[in-house]
RNA sequence: GGCCCGUUCGUCUAAGGGCUAGGACACCACCCUUUCACGGUGGUGAUACGAGUUCGAAUCUCGUACGGGCUACCA
């Protein structure tokens, strides 16, 4: 059997959205599982669309999600170069051969003609009319023109486009992994343009002239490409490749609120939509990124394998070693699937539990830094992540659920605590201070322990006097224990804290 | 409008002719915890509709409805 290479073939023109990393994500497990090799290929045969940056930023992207290619612009590799403007020459002839052997035409209407076709045949019944076979008889192009008349445009060199001759009522079957056979009738269809008028080929002969000249098995692209494929299988046939044609799999979309998942969704919901923050050039405008809302890139590759398969079972979490197991095409969902934040959030909570404190503790270096927290000892910053790491979904959360660790409570949750405040606390707290200061070893148990025993002692009850104690070192009623926390604050602090809070309370 | 794809709890999904239609997220209740989470237990909640095939249909067929995608010298 053929060796398995697939490809992502995004083109550069702004930030990934999940349904491109999920797209690659599947083409990535779907390699490896066959022991076969991922490629990474840069569409860019549309220059108006260039956008600085974005191709760089899709690797980051990748290498971050640890999804990288094995072959592409920035690997290398045997059938390269791997960025379609840089392999314009190409295209030409394939396109001419298309020409010389009857499945394909020259076209030389202008972009006035065409709007004007358009225009005049635009009826209600027909909003956007095509230029197909009921109507190239009526253009400019080298069905319409004579031999000399042709090739005197051709040797003029005027612009002109190359256009496929969609043939008269065949049918097209298309065999998908995902969803069986579907077949297309080809009067449905119109005369895509081949290579456009700048010599660039469009998407339809690019791809299909690349993959085949990079020897891909299989094609996994979106379920938009779907209305296209029937164009495709035609030109691999009249390329006379068909035999080494790829296997085909549309996958469904990622849909949010309304349709396809767009980049207006993140601005509008406030969620993320791009693997990593995205702005954009041009407008400035910043478009959320999961990495930097706090997800893992396990937990985010988890979640998006899971949004459309499963693999049978009940199993949810997966490592990226028993995705590449375990995956399959056949089990993709036909059906589009819903973007759910709350669920994504899920994962990467799940996945953060899983951490070790030393695999937690290489993460957060980024948010300690953008917290001004520096200087933190490696034991003390681990007691703290042992102490709050199973409460952050986020990893941005950490700051929010252990910033009293770092810096005493600047202001203080009065209202948690005034209401019930009396000389009767206060005289307990002060004595606290006292057994605190013979409390010894300093753990959480002893400290308790005294913590109780002296309010059994004030025929107090300790549940009441618990909230201030929490209040004088967090500052408001969250966090983990309190007697940990007080452990991990050590003595001195502790006291110090209480003696400060004393005062503010009075 | 045309073409194409899709349709099981609110969401992601399991079940590919034979069960009380299972799980997860979210939500609700209770337990744990006299912070808040975590955790534990339980609960609400779905086969879009209509025909047909069959002893039997979520599962197969057809129609309808609804949702989505495409309809550029963009990918």
């Amino acid at each position: 059997m053929k060796k398995v290479r697939v490809r992502f073939a995004p083109s550069p023109t702004g930030g990934l959205h999940i349904g491109g990393v999920r797209t690659v994500l599947y083409n990535y497990l779907f390699a490896k599982n066959h022991g076969g090799d991922f490629i990474l290929r840069i569409e860019d045969t549309d220059q108006n669309r260039y956008v600085k940056g974005a191709e760089e930023y899709i690797f980051d992207c990748l290498k971050w999600c640890g999804l990288e290619a094995d072959e592409s612009s920035l690997h290398g590799g045997e059938y390269g170069p791997y960025r379609q403007s840089e392999r314009k020459e190409i295209y030409g002839e394939y396109g001419e051969q298309l020409v010389k052997d009857g499945f394909a035409y020259y076209a030389f209407d202008t972009a006035e003609e065409l709007e004007k076709m358009r225009q005049d045949l635009k009826t209600e019944a027909n909003p956007s009319p095509q230029y197909d076979h009921s109507i190239r008889r009526k253009m400019r192009n080298s069905l319409t023109l004579t031999m000399d008349e042709t090739k005197k445009l051709l040797d003029a060199g005027i612009q002109h486009v190359i256009r496929i001759k969609m043939p008269e009522n065949e049918t097209v079957f298309l065999n998908d992994v995902i969803r069986g056979e579907i077949h297309f009738n080809t009067d449905t269809l119109d005369d895509k343009v081949l290579l456009k008028a700048d010599g660039m080929p469009t998407y339809h002969l690019a791809v299909v002239v690349d993959d085949h000249l990079m020897e891909i098995s299989h094609v996994f692209r979106g379920e938009e490409w779907l209305p296209s494929a029937p164009v495709h299988l035609l030109l691999w046939k009249y390329l006379g490749w068909e035999k080494h044609m790829p296997k085909w799999a549309h996958l469904p979309l990622i849909l949010g609120p309304n349709g396809k998942l767009s980049k207006r969704d993140a601005l509008k919901y406030g969620f993320p939509v791009f693997a990593m923050n995205w702005t954009d050039p041009k407008t400035g405008e910043l478009i959320a990124g999961f990495r930097e809302k706090g997800f893992l890139p396990e937990a985010f590759i988890n979640f998006l394998a899971l949004l459309g398969w499963n693999d049978g079972t009940e199993q949810e979490i997966f490592t990226k070693e028993e995705l590449i197991k375990k995956f399959s095409i056949e089990r993709v969902h036909s059906g589009g699937a819903k973007f759910d934040y709350e669920k994504a959030k899920w994962f990467n909570h799940e996945w953060i539990k899983r951490l070790t404190i030393d695999e937690f503790r290489l993460r957060i270096d980024k948010i300690l830094a953008d917290n001004n927290i520096a200087g933190i000892g490696k034991d003390y910053l681990d007691k703290v992540i042992a102490l709050v790491k199973d409460r952050c979904i986020l990893l941005t959360d950490f700051y929010d659920q252990s910033h009293f660790f770092f810096k005493s409570p600047a202001e203080y949750d009065l209202n948690a605590v005034k209401p019930k405040w009396s000389g009767g606390k206060k005289r307990f707290f002060d004595l606290f201070v006292e057994e605190m200061k013979a409390t010894d070893p300093w753990e959480s148990a002893f400290i308790e322990d005294g913590f109780k025993k002296l309010a059994m002692m004030q025929d107090m009850k300790p549940g009441e006097l618990q909230l201030p104690f929490r209040i004088m070192l967090v500052g408001g009623k969250f966090g983990p224990p309190v007697f940990d926390i007080a452990a991990v604050l050590g003595k001195e602090q502790t006291i110090q804290r209480v003696h400060k809070a004393i005062v503010a309370f009075d």
